[in-house]
This record gives structure tokens, C-alpha cells and sequence, in this order.
DNA sequence: TATAATCTTGCCCAACTGGTCAGGTTCTAG
DNA sequence: CTAGAACCTGACCAGTTGGGCAAGATTATA
């Protein structure tokens, strides 16, 4: 209960501020934004590359040029910059769906959502990375803001499908599985990045394949969906 | 190269033994056949869980019922192990993509792959969840492998879509694309599990719910690319 | 300028890690 | 029946782990 209550103060603290609140902050407030930032960064990339288990608070400390115990004044514990971390990402997240409400034609928003989760897998797959390994191994140590933000989340947009159907604008398909194929889908090309490259030669896709790519994937899911 | 060496040697003792073959062995070729197993069966449950590097061999060790040293006696290294995980996994994928030699009609062939990649999703999750955390960490461990026989097989299927795509009984779409797009949709079913559960109200998909989310995503994708 | 609050850091530690090895038991081939 | 190969395991080890702590440095506040 009280770590959860130090997360939470955590992840308040480590939410990005924009430059213009940099600006208005004195100087002990700026380093105390500056230092998690850089943390929770250089921890993004190491979670994605080795795991939460595989990755030491030595080895963060190290890639963001701080001693261990700055690191532990700013995050207690492995697990709470852990959450933080996972809390960074999903805002990011959230705000990719905000089209559903912009426009009422299922062709238009499906393609720019598409779209947007796939840009964000190509420009930010770290974060991804960790999204899917927390959840491959069930959500353990995030599992609570799960189950409430993104479920919540989850439903709004589902309903709006539901409306589509109805009203025989979209194929008769449960909303939910067609949520999960894009999901699936996008997010594929950040955290199998690796698979993505070794068959294409061992190349990263250049920027043409990733713009054919987004282009396939719109194509494919829309013609098989929208009516 | 000495190490991979080893690899193939176990990997090889690793292969799963008809109830025949067990007949045949010998009491101590039995017993290491049988330990292998067991171990790595829960090597894979516990990697699934808690990732390579958040798995001690200690805790393999005590799921499966052996002292440590037998454990590593059997696998060397823990590297060892996880190397057999995924070779067993591997092979066992491999064969899900024969149906693609046996008919010519790409809307059965389709339906039906689609069809097992989903069924292995629920059957063996765990599998697939390795398999998953090993790509998303960039393949350090088994990389060789993907290189060489993945590969090899994936442009074995991408040959056989681009012959229909000439024949234009599907859509004329980046045939690559469409596999991930397969892979990540069929996977998603079992690394995502946790994600699936907590969106159906945290309970277990039921035998209908599953039967029906196949029966969705292979109307979709067939839909979006069958002419 | 005093003093309170925050930040930084080197040093410490118990617990655990993957892996070794010697010496035992069990089995098989001849 | 016996020699030796294969198997098993408790004890052990050096290195690493996450995290605590106290003393000093810096900055904010009154």
C-alpha cells in the first residue's frame, strides 16, 4: 500500500514538463527533472534490451552516467522505475486513439490510427519493447494500472466500433478481435524489429518499405473490414 | 564454436522421443531423455514467466523436482538450456506452415494456417512467449538460428504468395507483409494473453469466445486479401 | 547569513547468482 | 562378474545483486 503510494508520487515527479514549465522551475526542481528523465530513458532501453530481470540499477546508473545510489535517491526501488518507465510509455500511447472522436468515418479514422501506431513503432520500439514483455509475463508489476486505465480505455473505443456495426458501416466482426489484429499487427514491427530485419537481409527497412509497409497494412485490414 | 557444438548435441538429445523409440532405450538413456524433458518443459514455463534473465537455474532446479547439479549436468550453461527451449518451440512451428504444399487454393490455405498458428496460440502459449522475448531482445541468444532456418522457410511461403499474387487470386500486396501481419495477429493471441483476459472482464476466453476470435481473424484477413 | 531541505556519493552488506567438482551410485557391455 | 561409462548430488566458490546509510555538498528559504 505505501509503495503503492510511492509509485504514484513517483510517476507524478517523473511526467515530462514542458519546456516552459523547465523554465519557470528553480534550479533543484530542474535537476530533479532532468536526472529522471535521463534515468527513466537510458532504463527504457536497457528494460527493452535485456528485461527487467536481466538489467542491473548498476548497468542503468552506467549508460546515464550516475552514481547507483542517485539513481536509488530518485527511484527506491528496481520495480518503482520500472512503473515509471511503464507509465511514460502508456500516456504516449493513449493519446493516439484521440482521432476515434475527430471524425465519423470508419475508413478515415481506422487509416490514420493504423498509421499513427505504426509511426510510433517505428520511432519510439523501446518503449513498445517493454509494454510487451510486461505484459508477455503477465502484467506482474504493472498489472493494476492495466486493468483500470487501458481497460476503460479499451471499452470507449470498442463502443465506438460497436456503433459502426450497427449501423453497417464496418463488417459484422467482434470489435474487440479487430482492436486486437491492429494492435497486434503494429506493434509487431517494434517488438519483432529483429524478425522484421532478418527478413528483410538483415537491413533495417528503409524509409520507402516503412511507408509501404504502413500503406500494406492500412490496405489489407481496411478492405477486409470497412464496408 | 565449441559452445555451439554442445548446442547441437543437445539439441538433438533434446528431441522429443516417439512412445516407440522410449520402448527401445535403454534404462539410462531413458532416464536422460525423460530428465531432459521435464526440464525443459519447466525451463519454458519459467522463462515464459519471468524472462531468461529473471529465471534462476535454482528455481528450474526446484519446479522440476531435481537438484541443482543434475539440472546442469543435463545443460551445461543456462544459455544451454534456453538454447533447447527454443529449438523444441522452433520445430514445432515449423510444421504448422505444411499446409501451404498440400492445396493450391490460397483461401483454404489461408483459413487453415491461420487456423493452427491460433490453435498453437492457446495450446502452448508459453512457447510463444519465449519465443517472443527473444526477438523483442534483438535475438542475442539464438540469433544464428533465425538467420539461417527461419529465414530460409519464411522465403519459402513469401515465393509461394508472390505465385498467387501473379495469378491474381490475391490482392497485390508486399507478400512479407502479410505473413508478419499473420505472425503478429495469431501470436498476439498467446503473448498478449494477460492483455486478452484483462479486456473479456479478467476472465479466461472461453472455448466459444476462442473458436469465434478464429473464426474473426480469418474472415478478415482472407476478406482484406482473397480476390 | 543562518538553517532547513534537498541532492550526491562512497562504502557497506546480506542474499543470491551461475557454475564447478569430487566422490558417490547405478547401469551396461563384454 | 567386473570394469568403466553414465548419472547423481552436496558442498563450495567467486562475483554480482538490490538496496541502506551517513556524511558531505549544494541550494532554497526566512
Amino acid at each position: 500500500m505505501l509503495l503503492m503510494f510511492c509509485c504514484i508520487i513517483r510517476i507524478i515527479v517523473a511526467s515530462v514538463a514542458t519546456s516552459q514549465e523547465l523554465l519557470e522551475m528553480n534550479k533543484k526542481a530542474e535537476q530533479r527533472e532532468i536526472n529522471t528523465r535521463i534515468i527513466i530513458a537510458h532504463a527504457e532501453a536497457l528494460f527493452a534490451e535485456k528485461g527487467f530481470g536481466g538489467t542491473s540499477t548498476q548497468e542503468i546508473a552506467d549508460s546515464a552516467g550516475l552514481p547507483k545510489s542517485n539513481v536509488h535517491y530518485y527511484f527506491t526501488t528496481k520495480q518503482e522505475l520500472y512503473t515509471a518507465v511503464l507509465n511514460d510509455i502508456l500516456s504516449d500511447w493513449m493519446h493516439d486513439a484521440d482521432i476515434f472522436h475527430i471524425s465519423d468515418d470508419p475508413g478515415f479514422v481506422l487509416r490514420a490510427y493504423i498509421r499513427r501506431k505504426m509511426e510510433h513503432s517505428f520511432t519510439r520500439p523501446n518503449g513498445s519493447k517493454v509494454w510487451a514483455m510486461e505484459i508477455i509475463q503477465g502484467g506482474k508489476i504493472f498489472g493494476k494500472e492495466i486493468k483500470s486505465t487501458l481497460v476503460k480505455w479499451d471499452k470507449d473505443i470498442v463502443q465506438r466500433l460497436r456503433v459502426w456495426i450497427d449501423e453497417e458501416k464496418i463488417r459484422d466482426t467482434n470489435p474487440q478481435t479487430l482492436l486486437n489484429l491492429i494492435w497486434a499487427t503494429t506493434q509487431h514491427y517494434a517488438d519483432f524489429e529483429y524478425q522484421i530485419m532478418a527478413l528483410n537481409g538483415g537491413k533495417m527497412l528503409s524509409k520507402k518499405a516503412r511507408e509501404a509497409a504502413i500503406e500494406n497494412v492500412c490496405d489489407i485490414i481496411i478492405s477486409g473490414v470497412v464496408l
